[in-house]
DNA sequence: CGCCCCCTTGAGCCGGGTCAATTTGGGTGG
DNA sequence: CCACCCAAATTGACCCGGCTCAAGGGGGCG
């Protein structure tokens, strides 16, 4: 099983029977034209839904009108897990495809029923505490830094993400404004600074697209050390710990 | 048990037996001096540490020295289940004691006996969401938002973390220097915040304290919306839940 | 009693924001 | 195939919040 989903579960050390019984769970599928709300705001779900193919991503939208972004979901991502663990929490996040989507729904019921397999519970809180890792990695980024340490640091995550689910392309889904909507830069800035990633040969020329040519001199300006996404390592300790649990 | 521990877990859903479990656990203590590690910055670990009592922050040194503080743990907090849960992941971080602290430690191998029982389980899972949430807010504080929001959101999110765990004292125990490496803004102008808020009478006029006078204005300044951090709402799917998985 | 850490204050600079046009393409109906 | 429309990308001018550098105050603790 190669697809992004399934990667990422073998990520995340599920294995045989319990990987099995998770793929059955996301036969539903529901597909969502790109930049159609996979979730709206304030909705009231009942199903969480995973992402099979395309990205998307979740923001919040402030009283001004303008949108935050606060996080891409790539294929093999949950979109919203916080709405089924925290119910009422986190009304007024809204989940927007960027790209076509293909989109996996997984009743909560059902949900209820893949927790009750401890060797999936332990694997989705690991995905949680992945997800706080990331935002911890987000928020050091964003807080200080320069608009093109932030922009680079952003592109190397998304990057580092993508190929974690086999998804190796150089290219990213993202229009300026995302990136602008994400990183909290103006439009205008994140602009400039894209032509500066371009002119220092790190982003292709090419029009329209967001294009990385130059990984590593990305990672460099970005500051990223990226193994807090390296699920290999990450698992060393767990892959011994859910052999234990399968005693 | 009306220790801000005891309070958090039954916050988070934990009860009856799994709460005294989990509290037994917790019978070995440390305390450290104000200003002092609870956890050296590339330490390897062999326990998870719980706050008992204090304030305490984990931070990252950046390349230049300076310091950024990526979360407060107030009593009942967990420090570190990251490194438990993602092992390597997370060397770099460090954990300093605000004020003098207790500390719980629980080995790892303890930590895998309480795993296994469900309640306690999912009870972590839900506390590592909550991490997720309190990030997420944060990202939207942190990345736009002028200096005295910031500040003020900062500000609004510890109080309410505090009084969730029953400390309901208006005066918070950090310097400004450990405000500006919070929100990523530099000391010099968090002082200036601090004035602007003081002279609004938000703050107390008391030098080298931050006291809480005015909670209603600062949470209007930080456009702080608490109900992400209220657990009683969250867990209005979760009282049911957690009495199925007992049936 | 003196040192050191934190808090204050002042001056000047600059990264990034805002406002406002203009260009570029891709998609679309005719 | 062509004229048109609209969202995204660009560019230029100007402004300001927050940063840096630098120099004092205190107050608590050894």
């Amino acid at each position: 099983m190669d697809s992004p989903l399934g990667l990422r579960l073998k990520s995340l050390g599920v294995q045989a029977e319990d990987l099995d019984v998770f793929l059955q769970a996301v036969q539903r599928r529901v597909f969502v034209a790109a930049h159609a709300n996979v979730i709206r705001e304030g909705d009231v779900a009942k199903q969480v839904k995973v992402v099979l193919a395309g990205t998307a991503c979740s923001y919040r939208r402030k009283e001004d009108g303008s949108r935050s972004i606060l996080s891409f979901h790539h294929p093999g991502d949950f979109c919203d897990l916080h709405r089924y663990v925290l119910s009422d929490l986190e009304r007024g996040i809204g989940i927007e495809a960027l790209t076509p989507c293909t989109v996996a729904v997984i009743d909560y019921q059902n949900m209820d029923q893949l927790l009750s397999r401890p060797a999936l519970a332990s694997a989705f809180w690991r995905a949680s505490m992945l997800e706080v890792a990331l935002y911890r990695e987000r928020l050091s980024s964003a807080g200080r830094g320069s608009a093109i340490e932030r922009v680079a640091h952003l592109l190397c995550e998304q990057l580092a993400r993508r190929e974690a689910v086999g998804i190796h392309a150089p290219q990213l889904p993202f229009s300026q404004i995302d990136i602008a909507d994400a990183v909290g830069l103006s439009v205008v800035h994140v602009n400039r600074t894209i032509q500066t990633l371009r002119m220092q040969n790190v982003l292709s020329e090419v029009k329209r697209a967001i294009e990385v040519v130059d990984r590593k001199t990305l990672a460099r300006i970005a500051k990223f050390d990226s193994r807090y996404l390296d699920m290999p390592k990450l698992l060393s300790k767990w892959a011994v710990q859910v052999e234990r649990a399968g005693d």
